[in-house]
DNA sequence: ATCGTTAGGTTGTCAGGACCAATAGTGGGC
DNA sequence: GCCCACTATTGGTCCTGACAACCTAACGAT
């Protein structure tokens, strides 16, 4: 039974073969079915089982390497990971992982301006200086308690921004449903001592140590779609990464 | 000229074509023979030029696609991606990205015993308590100031270090020579404030925000290879991480 | 018993072809 | 002048077939 999961497939749906079968081996890894360490079948069997091409089988078995579920070794077989990998830092939002996880997270818009970008603003967004530009703060909570203080800057000729709808949704959300594809974001971490101000909002002492995350924001045109700059909690908060070396 | 450039494939080479091909792409776009926004011919028209065939051709653009240098859209072609995505967080050590930008990294070996694994040490290592691991702690310098201090427990049975080499090269290279495959990692960014020794060792004041990043390595195997706790200097250090939307 | 060799199995790479789906530009109709 | 259908272009998916590189384990010679 181990290496011949329960997998089918439907031609007649416009989902990509091979996406249907690298779903379909998820699930089974996640449920447990397919637990770590397991051996499948090899390529070529499990193609013919499938009735589907090798090439297919294996762009769904690479998905799965790519996402770190599976592990490839030429003269060996393919293998699920042993190591558990947890969720990575993605093209989601403080809001999506919290709502995720299940965490109820509420958000607080503490300025909504529109600005004449200048100087870094201006240098992030990749528009000439001066240019009008959407400023945004929000106070992101959770159980109530402060998490995160949110500092974001969005080219204003994209998208229409109602201050209700981000106290209710996180941005990236709102991006996504107004026709904006996320293709890619480049991020710096760091860390710095809160201000007073920031130290208030956040309910922290003086001088407590804040996490920072520059995050620029890129669609699939390449063009920047959002410049953010973020404070999260230390004390509550880290940032998770899987790397896999290809 | 653009959409064409030059690369040639050498077929007695045992490096794969799609490489070859990936390779000098990433060249011609680094070196800047491929700007930003420009178009490649498409991928029948590539293919045909260079003699390869269109799946060879598409599996090298694949590769540039994931590395974030080059963006594809249906019905329009594929272009080099307008946002330059920095190096991104990957299975390298500190060492190996100082010494890359040339950054002259020293480092000095601040103990170096074989402990008994415990608690969370045994948990990360996926060993039984009491296992005999080694426990590493050191220094690192970048033109003679302190830059992170460096913790990390490795299994015992692994790999024999010397303090002499490590004085001179990062871990993560003495390992790969000691024929060890790093495949896979998970770790965890956050911050905190320094201790008294810990600032007196990177030259910070007391309470100074350090940069924490806990990192559990894995083999090629899913074995766990090196879990390290490592503290950086806010002030000198972030972490840049790129995000692809596949 | 130990070490080098070999055979079998498995993934990696590559070719060449076919059809489908999304996009953008064009031209016609209103 | 504006909107919509049509069409050419281009990447997305899938197939068949083949050979190469690699790993493991069993085998045989020393």
């Amino acid at each position: 039974m181990a290496g011949r999961p329960q997998v089918v497939v439907d031609r007649a749906s416009p989902v990509p073969l091979y996406f249907q079968v690298a779903r379909q081996l998820e699930q089974a890894i996640e449920s447990g079915e397919l637990p770590p360490g397991a051996r499948l079948d090899n390529e070529i069997a499990l193609a013919e089982e499938l009735g589907l091409s090798r090439p297919t089988m294996r762009q769904a078995i690479q998905y799965l390497v790519d996402k770190g579920l599976l592990v490839r070794r030429r003269g060996v077989g393919t293998h699920v990971a042993r190591a558990r990998v947890r969720r990575p830092v993605g093209l989601t939002s403080l809001f999506d992982d919290l709502s995720g996880s299940g965490r109820q997270p509420t958000t607080a818009v503490l300025s909504h301006t529109v600005q004449a970008a200048s100087g870094v603003v201006a240098a992030a967004l990749e528009v000439p200086e001066g240019t009008a530009v959407l400023a945004l703060e929000r106070l992101r909570r959770t159980r109530g308690e402060p998490l995160a203080i949110l500092r974001n800057h969005l080219r204003a000729d994209l998208v229409q921004l109602d201050s209700a709808v981000l106290e209710e949704r996180g941005l990236y959300e709102v991006l996504r449903d107004a026709g904006v594809t996320l293709a890619a974001a480049q991020q710096s971490i760091g860390a710095r001592k809160a201000s007073g101000a920031e130290a208030r909002l956040l309910d922290e002492p003086r001088g407590a140590p804040l996490l920072t995350m520059r995050r620029t924001t890129f669609d699939d045109r390449g063009v920047v779609v959002e410049y953010g700059d973020h404070l999260y909690r230390a004390s509550r908060y880290s940032f998770e990464v899987a790397l896999t070396g290809r």
